[in-house]
DNA sequence: CTGCTTTCGCTACGAGCCGTAGCGTAACTG
DNA sequence: CAGTTACGCTACGGCTCGTAGCGAAAGCAG
């Protein structure tokens, strides 16, 4: 459960093999290339990857993830259904696979002041959940993950932990600019991360795919001040 | 679109008429008795809505949203499969109806302290999220309502709009203990309201359903001081 | 070039659920 | 009593799922 777990999904290396362009770091401890080329037979379309992908995410701007259908995606992408499942196992992995990507284009600017710092990634983040992709997977694979706790693993490793390293990155300023504190017990700045994370990002998912209400400057300059709390915008001792 | 729309779901009563234990205050402007008895025919089984609204409960938290089937709830019900469709247009508007009542056990206690009181919502709200139907049909729902703007309208009205009023309530507690200071201007006021109320619901519920870590006393003290801010725990000042 | 291996596209299939129609019956009103 | 509406039941076409079987294509080893 804790380890690389070889014998589980053994048809479908692709969930293991493709991040088209997310997560690192993966190599079998048995191959000696570390490219572990396996070589043997007809190697698999990269280009089908990219084209599914692609269709998946095309789908879900359109037809929203009720419409989304394997065979649907599978047309689209010119490709036969069944090369579809030889990857990926359901519709849940492929989906996953096929938006982790968008949250790549986040970063953590480093303007000068941990109040625009905030700004700007709550800025950027509402831009992602206004594109018709993330908004019809982010939410649909959150509820599919409540009910599956390998789903929702590869949920947080895939697209949710990833950004975490946003707070430690603005944290990690903020502290270099003096405005916060150096971190004491480090357990209790993991819980602290935790807690500015899943604050920032729940904040912002419910507003904008509960509430359906827009993220305004005013809006994002009022929650900043929320968060920030005891610093308020001109840096008072 | 913003009245009561009498003509829209004609042939479904029960989405306008069986709000089994939420929301109120709901005349017809031509019916004279005020109850609005329609009289003819053979009237509709309220045993039925019961059972009904029970079976998908039910289901939900064995089951799943994936596992909720309209002939699997009728047949629980024991009810006829097209019974079900003459009340409720759709899964959607189903589970909206049976979940929402489960909202309604959350109150907002007045424990004397603007702390206290938070920290007592945010752990009724956890403890909400804790049971299998609410956590199967949350996020489902929220994610069908960015695809349906009428529906995302019935999820606010029935479940999270009438979750504001603990806020309000919260509030105005805090004001008359001289907490908090008076409202000034209303509709800054009313935006401050949605803030937090979208700020400790999705906060809570990333927490829960997304991260999947438990609420524990220590993070919600946590939580609560990050929502102070200026007010820490001993009111200063 | 000849095998060997793996992927690919295509077709077909049983299963399950959806939402509706049609019918005869039950319940309640005047 | 007649009139009206709700109910239970059955059946249906349409869609999606996930799998199986086939022949062909694309690489690699000798």
């Amino acid at each position: 459960m804790s380890a690389a777990q070889p014998p589980l999904t053994p048809e479908h290396p692709a969930v293991r093999e493709h991040p088209p362009a997310a997560a690192a770091a993966r190599e079998a401890p048995g191959s000696p290339d570390g490219a572990a080329t396996r070589a043997k037979g007809r190697p698999r379309s990269a280009a089908a990857d990219l084209a599914i992908l692609d269709a998946t995410r095309e789908t879900l701007a359109e037809l929203g993830w009720g419409g989304l259908t394997m065979g649907h995606v599978a047309t689209r992408a010119k490709v036969a259904k069944t090369t579809l499942y030889r990857r990926w196992p359901s519709k849940n992995e492929l989906v996953v696979d096929a938006v982790a990507s968008l949250f790549d284009e986040l970063v953590m600017p480093d303007l000068g002041s941990l109040r625009a710092d905030i700004e700007a990634v709550v800025v950027q983040f509402a831009d992602l959940l206004a594109r018709p992709e993330t908004q019809a997977a982010l939410l649909a694979l959150f509820a599919e993950g409540t009910r599956d706790p390998q789903l929702r693993r590869r949920i947080r490793e895939a697209i949710v932990d990833p950004q975490k390293h946003l707070v430690r990155q603005g944290r990690a300023a903020a502290q270099a600019r003096g405005e916060l504190a150096p971190d004491g017990d480090p357990t209790a700045a993991c819980e602290e991360i935790d807690i500015i994370f899943d604050t920032i990002a729940g904040t912002v998912e419910h507003r904008v795919l509960v509430s359906g209400e827009p993220i305004t400057a005013d809006w994002t300059r009022r929650f900043t001040s929320l968060l920030l709390g005891p610093f308020p915008s001109p840096p008072a001792a």
